[in-house]
DNA sequence: AGATTTATTGACCGTATGGTCAATAGAGGG
DNA sequence: CCCTCTATTGACCATACGGTCAATAAATCT
């Protein structure tokens, strides 16, 4: 009765098509949100059809998954770029916020679709599925940083753990700030946060 | 055919009814995040039948907006009690960390509705309906905390701008992860967050 | 007691979504 | 040149959700 199902126009490297269709959902979720991301547009915006989606993905949760994990390695390596960690702690803690807020207008899709999978993406129980383990990680990382201060003598002591939990959300916000106000200078904003947190924590 | 739509079994108070629709609103928000958070779940929670919430409500996003505004208050209020606002500034900050801090005991589930809300609430074009606003309000009252403290010369000179930011991302995490390591004392974390802030910000 | 109001119900609807699948066509091997 | 393999498609499905509404009965009014 009705058009057999069409076959292929044009066939593609298995790996450029799952970064094709990764490419359009971060632009979908930037432009929409999460809720409003549906597969029909995610699809639609990478001009493929929405079968092909679960070629590639075993469902929705998967390719969110994957799309997290791909913007924030590239992320991450947008950040450790250009960072000398061997450097004295202050200049590492400077640097890394200066490349954090830089992102903020290199890679702002990228930043906000992760965003927004971090705070929807729940497991059948309504426990959010990246937050705990995906911040634990670097929670770990800021803390050898912090205490590799102390131990040279840059910083004073403090409770490491609740500064790596600060540092975190103050780089969360920065994001969301310079966001949502274009009008602000990323570098200037970054300068002032490193000013305040290490006037809390250097050795003076 | 089918039985006829039963009368009420038992009549409310317009009032009670509305809190109660909240309140059930808010322990399943708790339980189950924002995406499960269904109309008849909820209905089901406050023992209730799903079309009287169209009575109350004009709809899932007017809910979400009420039990939003509602909480809100509630935490706020927590947090005001007790808190002597003509103290000198480090003294009302150090108290007010402990009293956010106490919240996440206090009033757990609150606190998880309300960020469920505010990170899933969007408006037709995907702009989150809450944060912007929401945050806004609460930044110009710790500016001009802080700038009291300036004034009054327990301070130090600093963005108070940024300062703002980051003391309300701090907090956020603080909450956030209090509520996910319930093995963490608060009071201490609150102090020792204290610490840290204020040893940024006060004149030495 | 009768009339009126309205809080409450359960059945119903339209829709849009995530997900399935047989059919297809292009590429590549023999 | 055929045969196999598989990337790709479009039609299809089940479902679950937000939302609507006439019917109903408890309260209230007169």
């Amino acid at each position: 009765m009705s058009a057999p199902p069409g076959g292929p126009r044009r066939r593609l490297d298995e790996d450029r098509r799952r970064a094709q269709i990764i490419t359009a959902a971060v632009e979908v979720l930037d432009e929409v949100g999460y809720g409003a991301a549906t597969l029909t547009r995610i699809a639609d915006c990478a001009a493929v059809s929405k079968g092909l989606i679960w070629h590639y993905f075993t469902g929705k949760d998967d390719l969110m998954t994957a799309v997290a994990e791909s913007t924030l390695t590239t992320l991450t390596d947008g950040i450790a770029d250009g960072l000398d960690r061997t450097a004295p702690v202050p200049d590492v803690l400077r640097s890394a916020l200066r490349g954090a807020a830089d992102l903020s207008r290199t890679h702002r899709k990228e930043l906000n679709a992760l965003y927004r999978i971090v705070h929807n993406l729940h497991g059948p129980d309504g426990t959010p599925k990246m937050t705990l383990a995906f911040y634990e990680t670097t929670y770990q990382a800021q803390e050898n940083l912090f205490r590799r201060g102390q131990v040279e003598g840059s910083l004073r002591d403090f409770d490491t753990r609740v500064m790596a939990v600060t540092y975190q959300g103050a780089v969360d916000m920065m994001l969301g700030y310079l966001n949502e106000h274009p009008e602000t200078e990323p570098r200037a904003y970054a300068d002032a946060l490193a000013d305040l947190l290490l006037n809390g924590i250097e050795r003076s």
